[in-house]
RNA sequence: GCAUCCAUAGCUCAGCUGGAUAGAGCAACGGUUUUCUAAACCGUAGGUCAUAGGUUCGAAUCCUAUUGGGUGUACCA
């Protein structure tokens, strides 16, 4: 039992032997001593002040007296106004350390029994990843190492979207201006080459508007009559009428695409345990709007279509086949959940999407609770925030991104300018540069992306470069360092176990931070934030170096004990870093 | 119009199911290195928590309205 439950319950048993009342345990409201206050544990003594018919002074002061006088590492309390702050023993904190937070299980939490699937990236295989398609990966993955560490398994799952008229217009374009050319012929990864007949598409598409639109036509009438729509519909009929040349074509195109994301993939360090594919999953779905006719949750209108009311639920009506039975995006979605349930069976399902499709989600969790899913419960949208530049939005089609291969090379290379010009790693070997260099330019990008709640909106200003200082991913990783390098100096044996020593202010403080890591890791995959483990690590991380620069010099230590403790605390520190930024998908180095 | 999200220091962000005098980083200014990595540490300055009401012993946090911004409201995906 930790000294938190001990204080509860406690207080419970107070409350019945001073006032005779039953007090509900939610009304035992525990927090942190504020630093400029004695103590390290306070009661808000409010709540109890309903049972106890006497002043908040009154009610504290009697409380603090039998909690002194029952638990015995409460060694001392103060009140102030309506708080009562307790004083907990060092030997309490010291002996915390010791039996809890130096155990190899620390942190370590028992699996629950629950899958979860995590459904992240799906991109469209026209264009190459852009930065917001990156915050979509980490999130996306950091999520789902999130539910891992908190104890569940986890099933991570790209759908990808090769199907479609975006996916026509590339290969049109290619067609038509492409000569042929190929990623060898170019040299050009292979979703930039795709994504570059995308852009001109879209550019010889607006000509031919502007054209008509001069012959007399209307915006509208000229956006659907351009002769490149019109082929560009063409090929997607003639794709699903299983044309050879068609699908010869996106066959070869789409590989290239596959191949060029396989090396984005790989430099952002995300992977996934299945790929579904739409072109395979595009016509599911129909089963699933059978059955919710059957059960007469769907309507048909006289014209064929097939519909769900969703007016009463404050939605609207909603679409979910088309009069000639081809399926909408949501018939889709219907059939892919019901797929993926039955080839996983899991408990709970995410979807990394981004916040433009919130309304979409409400729906098709909506529909499936009707449609009587008992698994739907399960279902949520992790729905996240644009990125956006300051000019505003990102447009694939029209050239205006920042690209994530171009962003991942331009940190790795600030990282290496940085490093170099500190110049404390010249006696690395060029394999161990260019590795060092590539963890920090990543630890960079991928912390500046996390530590921002998933849904707020995220403005990222090219012409700023993202910061190495601060709270910031390389300052975690260089406490690290700081840490392991200490650790080698020092000689530190882990093995030599437990020290019994005085404790500083600090290093209570210290302990009583590093030992809410399990509770940090169970809080943030709740709520699935990444950004709430984000910033407990930081102050893990500034904790530590307040520490390192207030205790003398530990590697000069004479005092064993007091030397080996020190070393204790600082590779608790180190491990916690390590594991919670590996959560984040972050590798910290050992030297930098 | 309706729905939904957001609004906290010059900038970027924390602030948990309501708790004490609202916190960090960056930028600015000042200081710290013959002692374990200065990508660090210490300090100064910086606030009408968008506005107005309400609930409460207590509101940045909950409710309502207003303002400003984003997104959605497609027989596109």
């Amino acid at each position: 039992m930790n000294i938190e439950q001990h204080i509860t319950t406690a207080t419970l048993a107070a409350v019945k032997h001073l006032y005779g009342q039953d007090l509900p345990e939610n009304q035992v409201s525990l927090q942190d001593t504020r630093a400029e206050f004695d103590g390290q544990i306070t009661i808000v003594v409010f709540p109890i002040v309903r049972f106890s018919k006497k002043s908040p002074e009154i009610t504290a002061t009697e409380l603090g007296e039998y909690l002194v006088e029952n638990i015995e590492e409460v060694t001392a309390f103060n009140v102030i106004k309506g708080f009562l702050n307790l004083s907990v023993a060092d030997s309490y904190w010291l002996s915390l350390f010791n039996q809890e937070l130096l155990s190899p299980e620390f942190g370590a939490i028992k699996p629950n029994g629950k899958k979860v699937m995590v459904e992240y990236s799906s991109p469209n295989t026209n264009k190459p990843l852009h930065l917001g398609h990156v915050r979509n990966n980490l999130l996306g993955y950091s999520v789902a190492e999130l539910l891992k560490a908190s104890g569940h398994e986890v099933v991570k799952v790209n759908l990808v979207n090769d199907r479609g008229i975006h996916i026509c217009k590339s290969m049109l374009a290619w067609q038509k201006w492409g000569n042929g050319e190929t990623p060898e012929s170019s040299g050009l990864k292979g979703d930039h080459l795709v994504g570059k007949y995308y852009v001109i598409f879209d550019k010889e598409y607006k000509k031919e508007i502007e054209a008509l639109k001069e012959a007399g036509q209307t915006e509208e009438e000229a956006k659907k009559n351009a002769p490149l729509i019109l082929e560009a519909q063409k090929m997607l009929q003639d794709w699903e009428a299983g044309d050879d040349a068609v699908i010869t074509l996106w066959k070869t195109m789409n590989s290239w695409v596959y191949a060029g994301f396989e090396v984005s993939y790989k430099n952002l360090g995300v992977d996934f345990d299945k790929y579904y594919y739409e072109s395979n999953t595009y016509l599911l779905g129909k089963g699933t709007v059978e059955e919710g006719l059957e059960k007469g949750v769907f309507f048909k209108k006289p014209d064929g279509s097939v519909w769900i009311d969703l007016t009463a639920d404050g939605l609207d009506q909603k679409l979910v086949l088309r009069a000639d039975g081809t399926s909408v995006y949501i018939t889709q979605d219907l059939g892919t959940a019901q797929m993926k349930y039955d080839d996983f069976h899991m408990d709970e399902s995410i979807y990394v999407v981004g916040n433009e499709q919130d309304y979409h989600f409400k729906v098709l969790f909506l529909i499936l609770e009707k449609l009587g899913k008992t698994w739907a419960k399960g279902l949520h949208h992790l729905s996240y925030g644009m990125v956006d530049l300051p000019s505003g939005k990102m447009k694939s089609r029209e050239g205006t991104v920042v690209d994530a291969d171009d962003l991942v090379a331009e940190m790795i290379e600030t990282a290496k300018q940085k490093t170099e010009a500190l110049g404390k790693v010249n006696d690395f070997s060029e394999e161990e540069k260019s590795a060092l260099y590539n963890n920090i330019g990543l630890g960079a990008l991928k912390y500046f992306l996390l530590k921002v709640e998933p849904k707020k909106r995220l403005l990222f200003d090219p012409s700023e470069s993202i910061d190495f200082q601060g709270n910031t991913g390389p300052f975690i990783q260089y406490t690290h360092a700081r840490i392991k390098s200490l650790l080698n100096k020092a000689g530190y044996d882990a093995a030599k176990g437990a020290a019994e020593v005085v404790i500083t202010d600090t290093e209570r403080e210290m302990i009583m931070l590093l030992a809410k890591y399990p509770a940090e890791i169970v809080a943030a995959a709740k709520v699935f934030s990444p950004a709430s483990l984000a910033n407990y690590l930081y102050e893990v991380a500034k904790m530590f170096n307040k520490f390192y620069h207030e205790v003398p010099p530990i590697v000069k230590e004479e005092d064993e004990a007091l030397k080996h403790h020190r070393l204790n605390l600082s590779a608790v520190t180190a491990g916690i870093l390590k594991t919670g930024m590996r959560i984040l998908g972050i590798t910290v180095p050992e030297r930098m």
